[in-house]
DNA sequence: TACCAGGTCCTCG
DNA sequence: CGAGGACATGGT
């Protein structure tokens, strides 16, 4: 059972999940459309949940993007000009809102001394070199940086997250660390941009929905014949 | 009520 | 390096 069978019988048990969620024209609430950002206020507003997502419910996270739509505020000007204090109470539902005012403020700041206040110019660079800059960012972590490369910037790279951590564990496929997981998947699948983008969220919808860190559905869950604790014994 | 949620930084050993 | 605390709201 290799990591490409697994990731055919999530697609097949849940069927295409269309990350990542996207705010459409004239909309204020981000939707699972499946359709590729390709303006810079797309590709801005996925780098924003990203980072608003960290240790976040994605629900809360969801109420902060639709308060910043309202004022017009995923442009990357606008959050470097707004007073810190009154975004910090705009996302305000997302958690950590002081943390994570400050943040995405850093992280336009740098945009703007470095790239021209342009997402295009950073995402232009070689996938390794673009990661080591995302990481250079305060408050851009492994994951925040990947999540970002793979879903706004389109290039393959493999995110890991909590729920991939415990799903690898309880499968029974090693209790390891990010590096040595994302090394895990991205030696043993093609390099390509939709698959990593797909499986990634098919391992959410598991985690969520079904391997739960407490209760888990292991009666009803797909891989349930292929994992080490069927019945939840971990 | 306590635990959980699509982490990251800082400090300490 | 890895463990432990801080950061904070909203749902169950």
């Amino acid at each position: 059972m290799d990591l490409y069978q697994i990731y055919k019988m999530l697609l097949d048990a849940f069927g295409e999940q269309g990350w990542w969620p996207l705010t459409d024209e004239g909309e204020v609430r981000p939707k699972h459309t499946g359709k590729k950002p390709s303006k810079e206020r797309e590709r801005f507003e996925i780098v924003i949940g990203a980072i608003l997502t960290q240790n976040t419910s994605w629900k809360n996270v969801e109420r902060a993007i639709e308060n910043l739509n309202r004022e017009n505020l995923i442009d990357i000007q606008k959050i470097d000009e707004i007073e810190i204090n009154k975004l910090a109470a705009i996302i305000r539902s997302a958690g950590y809102f002081n943390q994570k005012a400050r943040r995405l403020k850093d992280f336009v700041r740098f945009l703007i001394d470095n790239y021209d206040g342009k997402l295009e110019n950073l995402f232009s660079l070689e996938m390794r070199r673009l990661r080591e800059e995302l990481l250079s960012i305060k408050g851009i972590g492994k994951e925040t940086a990947d999540s970002i490369i793979l879903y706004s910037a389109l290039q393959p790279i493999f995110v890991i997250d909590a729920y991939t951590k415990r799903i690898m564990k309880r499968l029974g496929l090693g209790d390891k660390n990010y590096d040595e997981l994302q090394e895990m998947f991205m030696s043993s699948l093609p390099k390509d941009q939709r698959l990593f983008a797909e499986y990634h969220a098919l391992l959410v919808h598991l985690g969520k929905n079904y391997c739960k860190k407490s209760k888990p559905n292991c009666k009803v869950c797909p891989l349930n014949g292929m994992c080490k604790y069927p019945d939840n014994l971990n």
